[in-house]
RNA sequence: GGCCUAGUGGCUCAGUUGGUUAGAGCGCCGCCCUGUCACGGCGGAGGUCGUCGGUUCGAGUCCGAUCUGGGUCGCCA
């Protein structure tokens, strides 16, 4: 039966007792890791957030009534054990924090007993994903995940005062708020007093914190909670927390410099890293011809090069073909790997399939000098070398190539350059490398919609020397929209925002809204705009993403105390679930589900 | 929505070309052990192989469907 904790008091954290506690009486609470029973001495390994205690017991020392408590002890069974922190007398356990001392216990007490878990609570987990989320709970007694959500938070309170000495305001943004149809899917909140009608969740606090900046709050945060309602990722998940800034009577620069001292007081304060400012810049046309990608991973070379002008002449008509529809031929070079199996390079080629590629060249340059070449016999020997030539080749070097679209060769090269590096283990795992990627597009042609899309959103400010393209050529107007990537993760974003009506009013055009459309969606911001507005500029930091990178997850999982599964359902609390017809009633909803089989329930 | 991948005792896995009572380690239960810390010794319980259907004399193994988890493309202003 469980005992109370009447007339004890916790006086440490087990793993924070040391040698410096030696001869003290101490009272420790926590879970019984480990109970280790030799007969006449038993060794308890107790657990608490702070780490590992061994405790001993010994009926001399506290009497048979405790000692038999001891020998009852199992896994996860939460105690409070009253005793004198001694020196060991046997061997020091290298291994553990407090390895050098243990307590000898007095007295027990057995606060909760526990059933067998139903997997092992152990820092490095084997067990199926499946399985932890369900019991999250125990999961999270993990050391792993405890040491994840504490470094966590000791981002949170680095970046809280941080910014509070750099002048930020931090204000809360309303939950409950205004679906705007542009970008990713809402999740709605139906609402009882005005049936029919729906609240959605922020996808990001952007509108309300230009309104701040309109008010004169000039430089806001908040860590703010956003959802959006599109398929997850490993390094995505339906809601999410964003560290959000907005600052007035800035630019470019000002953004860039306030967020990157912020990102290195955080990775110093978090795990020691220095990083060097300035960060590194890169516009994002020689971010994708370089890499492929708006979120380059610099870790490694292997970078794109564009041969279109060397292959123009050939006659391989995937080549020829690509460009005469406008896009280009590019590659890598891969180096050293020339005799890299035939199945490996179909693999390869199956994996760029994967990214919208009709197929992958490969040329190989053999020590031989020979070449092993998908489409070497549509090329003259002069062709040929000058091509390798143009990709820096060398004998022993696998040369790839994508003719597409440009849109697609970005793409297929991107990833395959990542899945290559990978594959081959070319990515220091040691290294942070922070980049800033600028001059975004403004606008994206969406060929589903037929009309420019904002790459951003409608806000962005366009550059003050593509303005003049806007209406001729939108397509190659440039926005003050920045992104800061970590090792190939985009790990925030933001830009300078439009505060001239009659810009916005253009973009708003651009973008195919009516004035009546623009009004109905975003009339408050307009508005707003017509009381004097100062110039403003913002960036959101992934905080969870952030995170991810410093402790080294390779999933945002690892970070997030309650995640969400891959259907962005949550297995512990069996969620999204059916409501009460009695709620759905007072909602005024009724539910027309005849293509699911929920409906029955 | 598409593609890839996994599903065998509580956990992690092994199960050859389909062939007798489905194995291992850990955990669990019982007994023993006064310096263990991946404690040790002896003994024991526990699974019908995610689910449904099919092929076959015979299916964990082959086929189809389906469910569940993971990765990814689309999607993510």
């Amino acid at each position: 039966m469980a005992e109370t904790m009447k007339g004890l008091k916790r006086t440490n954290r087990c793993g924070e007792l040391s040698k410096a506690n030696i001869g003290e009486e101490v009272t420790v609470m926590g879970w019984v890791q480990k109970q280790r029973n030799k007969g006449g001495i038993i060794f308890v390994d107790m657990r608490d957030r702070a780490g590992l205690l061994q405790v001993i017991f010994e009926e001399s020392d506290c009497g048979s009534e405790n000692f038999a408590k001891a020998e009852k002890l199992r896994s996860e069974f939460v105690i409070a054990v009253v005793g004198k922190v001694e020196a060991r007398s046997g061997a020091v356990n290298e291994n553990l924090e407090t390895g050098e001392i243990e307590v000898r216990a007095r007295e027990i007490r057995i606060l909760s007993e526990a059933e067998t878990p139903p997997f092992p609570i152990e820092a490095e987990s084997k067990t199926k994903e499946e399985l932890r989320l369900k019991y999250r709970y125990l999961d999270l007694r993990r050391p792993n995940l405890q040491k994840n959500l504490k470094l966590r938070s000791k981002i949170t309170t680095t970046i809280r005062s941080h910014l509070d000495a750099e002048g930020f305001y931090e204000i809360e943004t309303p939950m409950l708020t205004k679906s705007t149809p542009e970008g990713a899917r809402d999740y709605l909140v139906p609402s009882r007093v005005h049936p029919g009608n729906f609240y959605a969740l922020p996808q990001s606090p952007q509108i309300f914190k230009q309104l701040l900046m309109c008010s004169g709050y000039d430089r806001y945060f908040q860590i703010a909670r956003c959802f959006r309602d599109e398929d997850l990722r490993a390094d995505r998940q339906p809601e999410f927390t964003q560290v959000d800034m907005e600052l007035s009577f800035v630019d470019v620069d000002d953004v860039i410099d306030t967020t990157e001292r912020m990102v290195q007081k955080v990775c110093k304060e978090a795990i020691g890293l220095d990083v060097q400012l300035p960060i590194a810049r890169m516009t994002w046309q020689e971010a994708m011809d370089r890499f492929g990608s708006d979120k380059p991973d610099t870790r490694f070379g292997m970078e794109l090069k564009n041969v279109s002008d060397v292959v123009k002449g050939c006659n391989f008509g995937v080549f020829t073909g690509a460009l005469e529809n406008g896009g280009s031929v590019r590659g890598i070079n891969v180096k050293g790997q020339a005799e890299m199996p035939r199945k490996k390079i179909d693999a390869l080629v199956e994996f760029a399939k994967g990214y919208g590629a009709k197929g992958l060249a490969y040329l190989a340059v053999l020590p031989d000098g020979t070449y092993k070449s998908s489409f070497a016999k549509f090329m003259t020997e002069e062709e040929l070398k000058a091509l390798v030539s143009a990709m820096e080749g060398e004998s022993g070097d696998l040369l790839l190539f994508a003719a597409d679209k440009n849109k697609i060769v970005y793409s297929v090269l991107g990833a395959l350059r990542i899945e290559v590096a990978k594959q081959l283990d070319m990515i220091d795992n040691d290294k942070f490398n922070f980049l800033w990627v600028t001059e975004f597009p403004l606008l994206e042609w969406s060929e589903e919609e037929e009309r420019f899309v904002a790459m951003h959103h409608p806000f962005t400010m366009p550059m003050d020397e593509d303005l003049q393209y806007l209406d001729s050529d939108p397509g190659r107007v440039r926005a003050k929209a920045y992104d800061i990537v970590l090792n190939g993760v985009e790990l925030g974003g933001g830009s300078v925002r439009i505060f001239q009506p009659e810009v916005q009013e253009k973009m708003f055009e651009v973008l195919g809204f009516t004035r009546e459309e623009a009004y109905e969606r975003f009339g408050f911001l307009i508005n707003a705009f017509k009381y004097g507005v100062p110039p403003h500029a913002g960036l959101a930091i992934g905080l969870d993403r952030f995170v991810m990178l410093l402790v080294k997850a390779d999933n945002i999982r690892e970070v997030i105390a309650f995640p969400k599964v891959k259907d962005a359902s949550c297995l512990m609390t069996e969620a999204p679930n059916v409501v009460d017809e009695q709620q759905l009633r007072d909602l005024q909803i009724s539910l027309d589900l005849a293509d699911t089989e929920k409906s029955g329930e």
